[in-house]
DNA sequence: TTCTTTGCAAAATGTTTGCAGATAC
DNA sequence: GTATCTGCAAACATTTTGCAAAGAA
C-alpha cells in the first residue's frame, strides 16, 4: 500500500470505483473491506464504529480501525467527531457539512453550499480553505437554547 | 455547588468577578482554583491540560480538570477541541473563533463577527445558534494546500 | 510465493471517578 | 462544624499497535 494524499483524490463515485481504489494501491479486497465499503455505500447516515461493528456483524475492533484508515488515505471514506464519543464515518462526497447541539447532542446537516461566504472569508483572512467537515459547525439547538 | 446553566450566563469580565461567581455558587476559593484562574486570565491564548499543569507548577490532574468542569459549569471557562489530542481552555468571552488545519494542525483565529452570515443561514435551516468554539473551523492551510 | 490482512492481546491517550483525609469559611 | 476540595489510584472510552497465523493475488 503506497500510502497516498488522501483528501486531494476525487471521492470515488460508487462502490465498484472504491473497490479498484484499493487495488490499485496495492491492497487487497477481503470480506471485511467489502462488507465495510458497501454498507457505507449503501447509506448517507454517518455510522460509528459499533454500528458498523453490528451491521457487519462482528468484524474485529482493530481490524475495522484499519479498513477504515486505509479508505481514508485513499479518500474514499472521512470521519467527522460529532460530539465528545467515537467517530462516526461516512463515504466521501456526500454535499452536506454536519451541525450540531452541543448540549443534546442532536445533529443536523446543511449543504456544503451555504457555507461558501464563509469560507470565502476565512480564506482570505488566514489561507485555510475549509471543508468543515471533520468537526461540525457548532451550537444550540432551538429547545437547548430556549431551556437555558 | 448548585450547578447552574453555563454558556446562558454572561462571561465574567475579570478575575474578581469569575472567583465571586464561584463563591456565590458555594464553592470554596483555593489555590489550585485561583492559579488556574489567573491563568487563563492573564493570556488569551488558548491552553491544554499539560500547559496549565506546567504553569501551576504540578497541580493534580484530576483536581485540574475539576476546576476546569466547574469553571466551565459557571460560565468561566470554555474547551475547544483543536484536533485529535487533548483539548485546550481558555476563558470565556473573547471574540473569536478558531480555525484549524487538519493535516498539519496549525491554528488560527477570526473574528466572531465574521461569521454571522453563516450564523444566520445555520439559525434558518436547522434552528442552531451557532457559537463555533466547540470545534474549530476546519480545513487545509495554504501549505498543505499546496503539498497535495 | 509474497505481501497484505486478520485476530488477539496489550498499550496509548485523555479524561473521569471513588474515596479517605485535608481544607475553606 | 460541615460541605467542598485534594491527592492518589483505579476505571474509562476510544483508538492504536505488535505479532504470529491466515489469506489474497
Amino acid at each position: 500500500m503506497t500510502s497516498s494524499a488522501a483528501r486531494s483524490v476525487p471521492p470515488p463515485t460508487d462502490l465498484g470505483e472504491a473497490m479498484a481504489r484499493i487495488r490499485a494501491d496495492g491492497g487487497r479486497i477481503t470480506d471485511a473491506k467489502r462488507a465495510v465499503a458497501e454498507l457505507l455505500f449503501a447509506t448517507d447516515r454517518a455510522l460509528n464504529a459499533d454500528e458498523i461493528t453490528t451491521a457487519v456483524h462482528g468484524i474485529e475492533r482493530s481490524v475495522l480501525y484499519r479498513c477504515l484508515a486505509q479508505f481514508e488515505v485513499l479518500g474514499i471514506v472521512e470521519h467527522i467527531h460529532l460530539g465528545h464519543g467515537a467517530a462516526v464515518y461516512r463515504r466521501r462526497g456526500l454535499p452536506t457539512v454536519p451541525v450540531a447541539c452541543m448540549v443534546c447532542g442532536s445533529a443536523w446537516e446543511i449543504g456544503a453550499n451555504e457555507t461558501q461566504s464563509l469560507r470565502d472569508t476565512v480564506l482570505e483572512r488566514t489561507g485555510v480553505t475549509l471543508d468543515l467537515i471533520h468537526f461540525p459547525l457548532t451550537g444550540r439547538c432551538e429547545s437547548c437554547q430556549e431551556a437555558s
